[in-house]
Formats: structure tokens, C-alpha cells, sequence
RNA sequence: GGCGGGGUAGCUCAGCUGGUUAGAGCACAGGAUUCAUAACCCUGAGGCCGCGGGUUCAAGUCCCGCUCCCGCCA
């Protein structure tokens, strides 16, 4: 319970960022947020994978330096992520120092387990796809020569390339699904990655001869087992997957600190890599294993992926513009099961927006807010004799903070967003039920005490809010007078002091408005 | 083609080992109210539970076939 150690995938900055980088990174964003206030040592990593032969080539084609071309692109999904408030402690890229030193100190520890070795790849081999083909996959073209099945040309190619021994984890990686079945998260992506296993595993080719825009292979070891292999780099996914690693420090004294990772949340395309070959690598190098994967889903423009040729590519700063970093947070966590597709419009997210920032938890704070700045001096109200009603109000509260951390542990924001607006619906009932506007007239010490239980409540609420919509949340408790030391998930036992003075309320949640352009 | 998951109100989904009139939120209609961001609260309308068979006293919930969608692999 005392450590907690998130990642998001490192994303390829070949092109600008767009909503699905921002999903994975806002719902990460969450779970790491989530388990800071809960009290927890946190760690949140996240960054770019800025090797390979695509990012060479583009460069090229942009005419710049290969590592001028990441740093401007990798800024931009720096940029991204502050813009959207992500709280991560590193920003890692792989073209970082440290990363260089951790990669070729775990190739080294592989190799030395008697793992990796130089075999030769030969194939047919697409420059363009960056591919080999099987000899029965190829297409045969109206002259006579070979094509791969999207349609470029191939030719039997021959590289010497180093190997790993993932033949060799099968039997492994089927024990750890079987010990361990939420290693993979959905279960139905560890059903998948248990039929690709136990398919049986070839070994791997994890370095790459014809290009250099990678991590060298350290040439030579100990015992000199291929001196005469220069000029290889490192397999992207090899040294992408090892990012994880790098922030620790290993092979230096005290990475303890910082693995094993608790889990790494990534897309349901690339879980393969993440649960097969990278627990495959460290069960070679001897270290700890992450302790779960998470696949999440894709996010679905009106059902349709977003593509530059359909013309419906939105920049997530335009969604921020349009709607601001909180409720754009708030609808992906709450609308959208993480772990499997979803779709958003404008339209469905101006409607999560008004149904229930505006309407449920921003009315409720301004209502509460409202008449005790108008009725009680702008100073928490005093509290009382508890009747039934506030009892159960209560009482309904109590929960909230365990529903949510199961939430947390099945990485399923939505279900805590859930536990959390059923709190907002009954303290709105709870408000309609006494009336405290009717009390005012006839028992304005009764009044208080409703008022009370109100503002209590959105405390606690608004504590849990925190995660999901930091900066709104921030507010309401800022408007409760809530001290910055009193904002983790510790303080939700405690009560609002009365006679502390509040500040003057303003609403946090702006109805949406559709405008012509939406 | 092989394996796996799924087709339940207009939309997004919940329905565990079969059992009273199939549920929630949103959207929609009406009512009540006016503390509050035309919000909150109450009520209502809306479903051949993909199609066809079967088992059973009883099936959305089990079995068989068909169909459509999705994922993994080839």
C-alpha cells in the first residue's frame, strides 16, 4: 500500500501528439494522482521513444539533425502534457543519458545469462514497411516479381542480427499468467497473450544492422563472445522497453527504489510487447518483474478512428480550448471504460459537462456555498444535535473513499467517478429534503446544522475529485477554506470547523454552450 | 481459417451460480419547487433482451444452429 510506481508508454514523436497520447496520459495521470493523495510514494514516469529508423528518415526528410528533430518533436508532447496537468515526475526520453547506460547494462546482463546471440536474419525484407515477410505472404506482381502483401517491393535480404532467447521463456511466461492472472489487465488481453504464448515463442531479433539511430550494442564482453560485431543498434522495442528501467538507476546501488513498477499502462496494440517480451528480458537479466500491465482502449471520434485521410483529426489542445483541461479530464475518465473503446463528440461532452459538472456537483456547490454566504456570515456554520437525515447522509459517505480505491486498483476511473456522483445526488436530495432555505424562517439553528452536513459533504467529494479534475477541485475546497495540508484522502475523517471564514463563492463548472463552429 | 469476447430502452451500459411486473445514467415528456449554474427533486413514456430451435414448472441468464460486430493469432 505504501509505494506506488506508474508508467504510461513512451510514445513515438514521428508526428504531433493527439487524443489518444492525451487519454493514456490523463487516465495515468489519474491513477498516480489518485495514489499521492492517498498517501502513497508515488512515481509517475512518462515520455518519448524517439529511436528508430522512422524518426531517421523523417529527419532526413525534414532536413535536420536526428537529435534536433526529437528534441522539437519531443517538446510537444512535453508541452501536451503540461498543458493537460500531468503530474509526472520524469519526462523521460530515450535519447537521455542515463537511458543509454541503463539499455547496455541490461543487453550486457542478458547476454551474460547466455541469452542473446549473433545469429543472421535473412528473409524477404521491405525497405518501406521496415519488414520481413514469410515467402507465402508475398504477392506476385503482374512482372513477375515478388511484392510484399502492401504492395512494396521486397528483396531477400540477409542481416546479421543479435537474438534473444524468448524460445526459452515460454514455459515461464505461462507459470507467470497462470500464479499471477491480473499480470495482464483486461483479463481478456491476458487470455490473448496465454494463446500467443502458449503457441510456442521464436527467438527474437533484437538488434538491427542497417541503420544507426539507436542504442549501440556494447560490442564485446567479458569473455569476448562476439568481438567481431560491430555496427549494430539496438531493436527499437529493446531499448523502448527497457525506459522503464532507467529511472531507477539499476545497474547502480539503490534502484530498488524505483522498480519494480506497480504498473505500466499502455494501448491494447502494443500489450504484447509489454507482457510477453519485456517480463521475458528482465526474467533473463534476473531482476523483479513489473506487477501488472494495463491495456487501455482507443478513443473513437463519433466511431470512427481518428486518421488524417477521414479529416476528423482533432489537436487535444483545441478540445482543452474548447472545453478546459478539468471537464475534458472529467469526460474521458468518467465516460470511457479504460480498458475498451469508447467514442466522443463535442455533443457527449458537452453533455457529460452540464449533466454533471454543472448540474450536480457545481450546483450543488454553488447552492451550499450560496446560502451560507448569504445566511451565515460567510463563515462555516455551526453544527448541532444530528437528526436521522444527516445521520444517513452521512453514513452514505462513508464508503466513498474504499469504493474508490477498489476503483483505483481495477484501474477503472469511471467506477470511482461513479461511487463518487452518487455522494453529489444524495447530498442534492439530501438538500431537498430539508430545506434549509424553509428552516431559515423557522429554525435558522436547524438551517445550520443542514448547511453543515451540506458543505461537509462537498469536502469530502471534492476531495475525491482531486485526482480526476485537480485544478476545479482545488477551488471547491479553496472555498470550503480548506487547508493545503488537509487535501489528502487522511483528511477525509476530518470536519469542517465552524465559525472558519469562507471566501465568497464562484461557480466552478460553467454550463456548455454549443457554439456554430462545434 | 483457428482461438476468444460481444450483440439488452434513442445513446452509453449493468444484469452473479436460471425464479416475482428486465434495471441505471443521459436524452425526452409532465409535475413540484424557487436555496442554486432554466439547475436540484418527483413522476412518466420508451425494450420480439440479434434470429431460430431445444432443456426446464420457470431462460436475457443453460444447450444447439444461424447471423452480425470486435479482439488476438495465422
Amino acid at each position: 500500500m505504501s509505494r506506488y510506481i506508474v508508467t504510461t508508454a513512451i510514445h513515438y514523436p514521428n508526428g504531433r501528439p493527439h487524443i489518444g497520447h492525451a487519454y493514456e496520459m490523463i487516465g495515468t495521470d489519474w491513477l498516480a494522482r489518485f495514489a499521492r493523495a492517498d498517501g502513497r510514494e508515488t512515481y509517475f514516469q512518462t515520455g518519448t521513444d524517439e529511436y528508430g529508423l522512422k524518426i531517421a528518415q523523417s529527419a532526413a526528410a525534414a532536413g535536420v539533425g536526428r537529435k534536433a528533430f526529437v528534441d522539437e518533436m519531443s517538446s510537444y508532447f512535453r508541452a501536451m502534457a503540461d498543458e493537460l496537468q500531468i503530474s509526472f515526475d520524469r519526462f523521460i526520453r530515450t535519447t537521455d543519458v542515463d537511458h543509454l547506460a541503463t539499455c547496455q547494462a541490461l543487453w550486457t546482463q542478458m547476454r551474460d545469462a547466455g541469452d542473446v546471440y549473433l545469429g543472421r536474419y535473412e528473409g524477404w525484407y521491405s525497405v518501406r514497411d521496415e519488414a520481413y515477410y514469410d515467402e507465402d505472404e508475398l504477392v506476385v506482381a503482374d512482372d513477375g516479381t515478388n511484392l510484399a502483401p502492401s504492395g512494396t517491393a521486397v528483396e531477400w535480404t540477409v542481416e546479421e542480427s543479435w537474438f534473444f532467447r524468448l524460445s526459452r521463456f515460454q514455459e515461464p511466461l505461462l507459470k507467470l499468467y497462470a500464479e499471477q492472472p491480473d499480470f495482464v489487465m483486461p483479463l481478456s488481453r491476458l487470455n490473448e497473450m496465454r494463446a500467443f504464448v502458449a503457441r510456442g515463442l521464436r527467438d527474437l531479433s533484437i538488434s538491427r544492422t542497417s541503420f544507426d539511430w539507436g542504442v549501440p550494442v556494447p560490442d564485446s564482453g567479458p569473455d569476448d563472445v562476439a568481438p567481431g560485431a560491430p555496427g549494430h543498434v539496438m531493436y527499437v522495442w529493446m531499448d523502448a522497453l527497457t525506459n522503464y528501467l532507467t529511472p531507477s538507476g539499476w545497474p547502480e546501488s539503490g534502484w530498488q527504489a524505483k522498480w519494480p513498477a506497480d504498473l505500466h499502462v499502455l494501448g491494447k496494440d502494443v500489450v504484447r510487447f509489454h507482457a510477453v517480451y519485456w517480463p521475458a528480458f528482465l526474467m533473463s537479466a534476473g531482476l523483479p518483474l513489473p506487477k501488472r500491465i494495463f491495456g487501455h482502449g482507443f478513443l473513437l471520434n463519433r466511431g470512427e478512428k481518428m486518421s488524417k485521410s477521414l479529416g476528423n483529426v482533432v489537436a487535444p489542445a483545441d478540445l482543452v480550448a474548447t472545453f478546459g483541461v478539468d471537464p475534458l479530464r472529467y469526460f474521458m475518465l468518467r465516460a470511457i471504460q479504460f480498458g475498451q473503446d469508447g467514442e466522443w463528440s463535442h455533443d457527449a461532452i458537452g453533455r457529460r459537462i452540464n449533466a454533471d459538472l454543472a448540474n450536480d456537483l457545481g450546483n450543488l456547490a454553488q447552492r451550499t456555498l450560496a446560502m451560507i454566504a448569504k445566511n451565515c456570515a460567510g463563515r462555516v456554520p455551526a453544527n448541532g444535535p444530528a437528526t436521522a437525515s444527516d445521520a444517513a447522509l452521512m453514513a452514505e459517505l462513508a464508503p466513498m473513499l474504499d469504493e474508490c480505491r477498489a476503483a483505483h486498483d481495477a484501474v477503472r476511473p469511471d467506477l470511482a467517478l461513479d461511487a463518487i456522483w452518487a455522494r453529489v445526488a444524495a447530498t442534492n436530495l439530501y438538500l431537498n429534503e430539508n430545506a434549509p432555505w424553509a428552516l431559515r424562517k423557522t429554525d435558522p439553528a436547524r438551517a445550520d446544522v443542514v448547511l453543515w452536513h451540506a458543505a461537509e459533504a462537498v469536502r469530502r467529494i471534492a476531495l475525491l475529485v482531486q485526482p480526476a479534475m485537480p485544478e476545479s477541485a482545488g477551488k471547491l475546497l479553496d472555498q470550503l477554506a480548506v487547508a493545503a495540508s488537509a487535501r489528502g484522502f487522511a483528511a477525509i475523517g476530518d470536519a469542517l470547523i465552524s465559525g472558519t471564514e469562507l471566501p465568497a463563492p464562484v461557480g466552478v463548472f460553467p454550463r456548455w454552450v454549443a457554439t456554430e463552429a462545434e
